[in-house]
RNA sequence: UCCCCUGUAGCUCAAUGGUAGAGCGAGCGGCUGUUAACCGCUAGGUUGCUGGUUCGAGUCCAGCCGGGGGAGCCA
């Protein structure tokens, strides 16, 4: 017989129907009438199912009543109404199979709650608790809404490169991939040799697969990129993973506009889809978690984006005769204060901020008529800030070569990305989503370390 | 990397420089169609590590290690 998942058997529907149930014991009562309540958790869904095992059971006794949290366990019988309040059905076991057992005294979970910091010590285990079982239902829901956004608008799926070699956009520090024996690294006049190494040269974990996105985007139409993405910057904060999720699309013929109104409607799909599908888990977010998460969601779906010029962002923050830790002034990069406080309170939702700075956007970033500003946006969100980075591509290949000089980035390097500007070159535009950062938007969970399986930080990589 | 906070029982936290405690969890017993169950009893500690000050350090000082919050970097 196959088995049930919890999230079937608890419909009233399947009253009457013989039944397996496999999943891990969360607790256990038992009552003086010889009886004992089961519930049991196997992932599908928050709910548990609560199980009917009478006494009369043979392994009652040595089995049945030794049963604790963490426990396994198979379990046949039938679905009936569950005369008790909180559930719909219930399980009358007619066997209790054990497969594993969990020793109350050193099974680190307790029936009562954890820290999320003490539970990122036991990351093999967290799993199994509800915040973090609800977790990673609502981390997969999202990645489906993801792929189905952009197959349903005929984007094509590009697998980018993980290893690379170019140091492209100077985008942070990069984690370096060797086969070298770094105990006795090769020397050439001094310096390491790369070519003795694995690629001939120096390569790394990539930490965007843009460059290589739009490589496909100007010759397939639209494309996107959905991977890991490295970052060995030194960053300690609830925002910052070392290794972390990025959805990157990339669209031919698109202007600053266009990728806004993509950006925009694909946080909205994903939002809706969520409230659509994970309705329970939304609501013990809401419950335990963060109480405004429900009426955050309602509203992203509900409600335009503010756009906003960075010119007018610095005129709203100077005048807004807030303190800021940090002056505001045209031509410096936004403090993480300065976009809070346009998020946060003067807007309360959702900000696209674009049009910044030359001097303070990456190379590839094209510039505006002005001459001063670039087409860039960013997405800002309460409580996370930005979610989104994103621009039109710079598609002039003067321009382009003219703004690496500025860079003190040498053209050569990136001989295959300007043969897209020397060759049938387009307008074209994209944006980078922060996977984990969204989980983070939509659940209310603090720490982004929470919301990944198996963060992976400065000092820390355990699992 | 910088600034601030923090490290005591399995977990969450108390303890004026003077004999380390509580709640929860766990074990045992009681009660109960229960559901964050409830009541009673019991066990459980090298106070992160190393050094220093002191008659005496969980407490004060220094260094190191871990954790958290904020900043920078960014998604």
């Amino acid at each position: 017989m196959p088995r049930t998942p919890v999230s079937e058997a608890r419909k009233p529907e399947r009253i009457g129907q013989q039944t397996l149930i496999q999943g891990w014991v969360r607790t256990r009562r038992d009552s003086k009438a010889g009886f004992s309540f089961l519930e049991i958790n196997d992932g599908s869904c928050m709910a548990n199912l609560q199980v009917i095992v009478d006494g009369s059971l043979p392994n009652y006794e040595t089995e049945v009543k030794r049963l604790t949290a963490g426990c396994s366990v198979s379990v046949h019988g039938q679905i009936k109404p569950s005369s008790g309040k909180g559930q719909a059905t219930e399980l009358l076991a007619e066997t209790v199979q054990v497969h594993g057992w969990a020793d109350p005294e050193s099974y680190p979970l307790q029936k009562k709650r954890h820290s999320f910091e003490k539970l990122r010590e036991w990351a093999h285990l967290r799993p199994r608790t509800n915040t973090f079982g609800a977790v990673a239902r609502v981390r997969n829901c999202v990645c489906q809404s993801i792929h189905q956004f952009f197959q349903q608008r005929g984007f094509l799926y590009i697998h980018t490169p993980i290893i690379t070699a170019s140091d492209c956009e100077g985008a942070g520090e990069m984690f370096r991939v060797t086969t070298l024996d770094l105990e006795n690294v090769p020397r050439q006049q001094g310096t390491v040799d790369y070519s003795m190494d694995f690629f001939d040269r120096p390569s790394y974990l990539t930490v965007s697969g843009q460059l290589e996105a739009e490589i496909f985007a100007t010759a397939l139409g639209n494309v996107y990129t959905f991977g890991p993405t490295f970052r060995a910057e030194n960053s300690n904060t609830s925002r910052h993973l070392a290794e972390f999720w990025m959805i990157e699309p990339e669209m031919a013929f698109y202007e600053l506009t266009d990728n806004m109104d993509l950006a925009e409607q694909f946080l909205k799909q994903i939002c809706r889809d969520v409230l659509e599908r994970c309705g329970e888990d939304m609501q013990f977010f809401h419950d335990r978690i963060d109480n405004t998460v429900l009426a955050t969601l309602d509203s992203i779906v509900q409600h335009q984006f503010i756009r906003l010029p960075y010119t007018d962002a610095v005129e709203i923050l100077q005048r807004s005769g807030q303190t800021f830790e940090f002056p505001v002034a045209w031509g410096s990069d936004l403090q993480s204060e300065h976009e809070r406080y346009l998020t946060e309170q003067h807007f309360q939702r959702p900000v696209v901020l674009y049009d910044y700075p030359r001097v303070i956007k990456p190379f590839y970033m094209r510039v505006n008529d002005d001459g001063r500003t670039v087409r860039a946006m960013d997405v800002l969100v309460p409580k996370v800030g930005e979610i989104i980075g994103g621009s039109q591509r710079e598609e002039r290949l003067e321009m382009l070569e003219q703004r690496m000089v500025e860079q003190d980035l040498r053209p050569d390097d990136y001989w295959w990305y300007l043969d897209l500007r020397r060759f049938g070159t387009v307008p074209h535009a994209g944006f980078g989503l922060g996977l984990e950062r969204m989980l983070q938007f939509i659940t209310g969970m603090a720490n982004i370390r929470d919301v990944i399986p198996f963060p992976r930080t400065p000092g820390s990589a355990e699992f």
